[in-house]
RNA sequence: GCGCGGUUAGCUCAGUGGUAGAGCGCUUCGUUGACAUCGAAGAGGCCAGAAGUUCGAUCCUUCUACCGCGCACCA
């Protein structure tokens, strides 16, 4: 007991100082805590936020909540692990990342995939670095000597084991579906992350020979391959399996008719036109009726506009063309009517809210089914108990009708899929070992590049423009701390210089080998395209011939034979060492033909490797279906909620111990938002790796609103700033303020006006504190206290407070709790008891002063006991005034 | 279409089978050393509407109205 109390307290000195103590008290981790052995655990996996921002409201009342628990089974004798992380958060991050390339003018899909990952992943770390800084600050007491991140080796070798696991128990497949695509972010989606809105739209009715049918979208009739009606629909019996003419716009069709059950006979006219390649339910009757009719025609590209087979209509957006569409088909006489405002629901991306395009592509798929039922089997018998208990009934329904979860996303901000495809017969290999990786880069950019001038293997043998050298400096970093060992470059001098380049960063010795040198082009080299326009019948001869040879110079084939002998024995001799080969666009071209085995016309007909480009094979064993030991791995990666997913026991797996000891956890405490996304995908993924569930309880907050039930978002300019409130009125006023009033499952509406009403709370206690510490006498220390009747009365109130307290922590009611705190402290102890006791304090009588003082002091230390998980700064600073050398922290409940 | 939640003081929200609570706001009074970031006193609510169960309902049941949300492949 030292000093008196300051008429106010500093909270910002304060927090800081009482925050480093804890930390070095070591407490925060379990192993430290001072406890009978065999003691409990407790348990929480903080909810990893996402590292691509700052915390908001909605971090802070999850940590407060979380914290809250953690102090309390902390005091109550339990070995207390708060696990804290931070998620990388792929698609979330590369879309905020996307917005500081655009602000930049640079975007992503111009850089290379090293490159891009390695900026996403500062990015991340410095903002991981920041939100930590805020979690202290928010005084919460988590084991950072066990702080994970989403792409910590241990995390992704786990997530590894778990999607190999799935593929060999076949509940991971890889097929073709028409997936939700965004084309602004280029990915697909999961059905979690579209989000329908409704909107009206005209509905078009199509004439289509002796049928006509209705629909929304006449933009993707090129993309038709049949006509469905419902089998048991009288009107159209006849014509199920006849083939039917009618007249389009761009020429007579023929399609035949099915009959499938997914077609609703009330709807429209009973007719609907089949686009498997961009109608979700189309695909699914295609494939219900694949020998009768053709599969999918792709007519819309992945930047949502025509493509294909699609006449004047190519490369317009899908919206203009639809109208434009209409028009013609107005023209022609085969648009019966069009009925205008016609309400439906349309798929959007959730994040930009384009409208998403479906569209069939290859993606992996979790099979849902069979992890489901036992999913929903543990929350039925009560081993997984959710907060508020209405929400069961809501993650039951989402169980029940679960389907395939695609986790594929095209992005490169993520957990890469543990894929190869053998590149000669294509062949699936998971969790590959991969010996030794090759690069193939392509130079950087010339003047004759960017001039579009010939230069290939002759005289002219232009340098690097300053492009050029950035562009290998760029190649240079993404190869960097790959471990490669020997550079293998043609001698021309733009190669030459990319591979010095590339050399100096990474540390490797070059060879050349000029049978890596550009097609010689003989005659036409120095001309600009223009000009060899005239030389040969058509330009694309060029390239598409594999004889053609121009006067001096060399025809694809010489180019691709030399190309072959010079590969097989660089592998040969280098097998087992990680080479980059540094080449031109056309020879790399060749080695890409030798390399997958394909048609002349097939590997012309590919994308083009831009200047400085890099395209990464791996070699492996032996393939066993083809021989074959050439790879490529599948350049997708997992939904981040297929990683996070793990987060329970990904974190603890890889330490057998801690998996022992702290597994499953106790609580999840998350925003009820997540509830699909999240939560359910961890009971399952949960289950199945471990056999156990992750946590017992699951407590679900509400969004925060601010005091006009809005939701706070930037653009409305209604934020609060947690740690900025948290500057101007102390920590503890806004925890206490985030948690009185805030019920499970509900919204959580916040105000300044509240916060600085608990910051007075705040003072109460600290002045309340002040005035028992003032009447401390270092001769009640002397006198054994006697308790009158009155006395008792209060100590017996105080016990029946713990009791509620207590309750009401242990049933997950903190609300309730912190208001029977709030209203104790304030209205009966402030109030009454210490009103009541300022004459027995001013007794000249020492002896009924002692009493006076033990019996204030009593209750004041027991009750910030109690506060002390909600208020924990301005509690622990009081508690050492008159326990110097304790730590409220570690006290007993 | 199915499901869920809400409707309590001027505002935002807690709560309970038996005299209704918090924060902010409002009224009046008060600076005698814990606290004016306060204290004292107070105003203010047929707890959405209707019916039912009950000795008794704001609380349980049913229905209705309005608000919000989630889920759903209907072209």
């Amino acid at each position: 007991m030292t000093k008196d109390l300051e008429p106010r307290y500093d909270h910002a000195e304060m927090e800081e100082r009482i925050y480093k103590l804890w930390e070095k008290s070591g407490f925060f981790n379990p192993d430290n805590l001072k406890l009978p052995r065999g003691a409990k655990p407790f348990t929480i996996m903080m909810p990893p936020n996402n590292a691509n921002g700052l915390l908001h409201m909605g971090h802070a009342v999850g940590l407060t909540l979380q914290d809250i628990l953690i102090r309390f089974w902390r005091m109550r004798g339990r070995k207390t692990l708060w696990l804290p992380g931070a998620d990388h958060a792929g698609f979330e991050t590369q879309v905020v990342f996307d917005k500081k390339l655009d602000k930049e003018g640079r975007n992503r899909f111009a850089m290379g995939r090293e490159e891009l990952y390695k900026e996403i992943w500062d990015f991340t770390q410095e903002n991981k670095k920041k939100m930590y800084e805020q979690t202290k600050k928010l005084g919460a007491s988590c084991d950072w000597s066990r702080e994970t991140f989403t792409l910590d080796p241990k995390i992704i070798e786990t997530v590894y084991e778990t999607f190999e696991k799935l593929y060999k128990d076949g509940l991971v497949y890889r097929d073709l579906k028409v997936i939700n695509w965004c084309p602004k972010h280029r990915t697909a989606l999961s059905d979690l992350e579209v989000k329908y809105v409704e909107r009206e739209d005209p509905l078009y009715y199509i004439k289509y020979g002796p049928l006509t049918l209705a629909t929304v979208r006449p933009e993707t009739k090129f993309g038709d391959t049949a006509l469905a009606v419902n089998p048991k629909d009288k009107r159209y019996a006849k014509y199920i399996g006849k083939e039917i003419e009618a007249k389009g716009i761009l020429g007579p069709l023929k399609f035949k008719v099915v009959g499938d059950e997914a077609v609703d006979p009330k709807f429209g006219t009973g007719v609907v036109k089949v686009t498997p390649a961009h109608d979700a339910t189309d695909f699914e009757i295609w494939q219900r009726h694949k020998k009768e009719i053709p599969g999918p025609k792709i007519i819309i590209d992945e930047a949502g506009k025509l493509t294909g087979e699609v006449g004047e209509f190519k490369g317009l957006k899908v919206a203009e063309a639809r109208e434009k569409i209409a028009a013609k088909m107005q023209e022609f006489g085969i648009l019966e009517k069009v009925e205008a405002n016609y309400k439906h629901q349309i798929a959007t991306c959730y994040k930009c809210g384009n409208t998403l395009e479906p569209l069939p592509r290859p993606q992996w798929f979790v099979k849902m089914k069979p992890l489901a039922e036992p999913a929903m089997k543990a929350v039925k018998t009560g081993k997984v108990k959710i907060h508020p208990k209405r929400s069961e009934k809501v993650y039951w329904h989402w169980l029940k009708n679960i389907r395939d979860w695609n986790i594929s996303r095209q992005i490169v901000w993520g957990i890469r899929i543990p894929a190869w495809f053998c590149l000669k017969c294509g062949d699936v290999k998971i969790n590959l070992k991969v010996k030794s990786k090759w690069f193939l880069v392509r130079h950087g950019e010339t003047d004759s590049n960017k001039n579009l001038i010939i230069d290939g293997g002759g005289e002219m043998n232009a340098p690097l423009n300053e492009t050029g050298i950035n562009q290998a400096k760029e190649a240079a970093r993404s190869l960097k701390d790959l471990g490669i060992d020997l550079i293998i470059s043609s001698d021309l001098l733009r190669a030459k210089q990319t591979a010095e380049i590339i050399s100096k960063e990474i540390g490797a010795e070059i060879v050349f080998d000029n049978a890596f040198r550009e097609r010689h082009w003989g005659e036409l080299e120095g001309k600009t395209f223009e000009e060899a326009e005239g030389l040969f019948t058509n330009p694309s001869d060029w390239y598409k011939d594999e004889n053609l040879k121009p006067d001096k110079g060399e025809s694809w084939g010489e180019v691709e034979n030399r190309v072959r002998e010079a590969f097989k024995i660089h592998r040969n001799n280098h097998h087992h060492k990680n080479i980059v080969i540094i080449s031109h666009g056309g020879t790399l071209r060749m080695l890409k033909k030798i390399i997958k085995d394909v048609t002349h016309e097939e590997i012309m007909n590919g994308p083009r490797l831009r200047n400085a480009g890099v395209i990464g094979l791996d070699i492996a064993k032996k393939c066993e279906k083809c021989g074959g030991d050439l790879y490529e791995q599948d350049p997708d990666v997992f939904d981040t909620w297929f990683s996070s997913g793990q987060w329970p026991f990904a974190t603890l797996m890889k330490n057998p111990k801690d998996f022992k000891t702290y597994y499953p956890t106790d609580v999840m405490e998350t925003g009820y938002d997540i509830l699909f996304f999240w939560v359910a995908r961890m009971v399952m993924l949960g289950l199945y790796r471990t056999g156990k569930v992750p946590f017992k309880d699951v407590y679900l907050h509400g969004l925060v609103r601010d005091k006009d039930r809005q939701k706070m978002s930037k653009s409305k300019g209604n934020v609060i700033d947690p740690l900025g409130v948290a500057d101007t009125y102390g920590t503890d006023a806004v925890r206490m303020a985030l948690i009185v009033g805030n019920t499970a499952g509900n919204d959580i509406v916040i105000s300044e006006d509240k916060i600085r009403g608990y910051r007075n709370f705040a003072t109460k206690i600290w002045n309340a504190s002040r005035f028992i510490l003032m009447n401390h006498k270092t001769e009640f220390l002397k006198i054994k206290p006697k308790f009158t009747a009155a006395d008792k009365k209060h100590l017996v109130e105080l016990k029946k407070i713990k009791t509620r307290v207590t309750k009401h922590l242990e049933k997950f009611e903190f609300h309730l709790a912190g208001e029977v705190l709030y209203h104790y402290f304030w209205h009966t102890f402030a109030d009454k008891i210490i009103e009541q006791s300022k004459k027995r304090l001013a007794s000249e009588n020492a002896a009924e002063a002692a009493v006076a003082y033990a019996v204030l002091e009593e209750i004041l230390l027991e009750s910030l006991k109690m506060l002390h998980p909600f208020m924990p700064y301005v509690t622990e600073e009081i508690y050492q005034k008159f326990r110097p050398n304790e730590l409220l922290m570690v006290q007993e409940w």
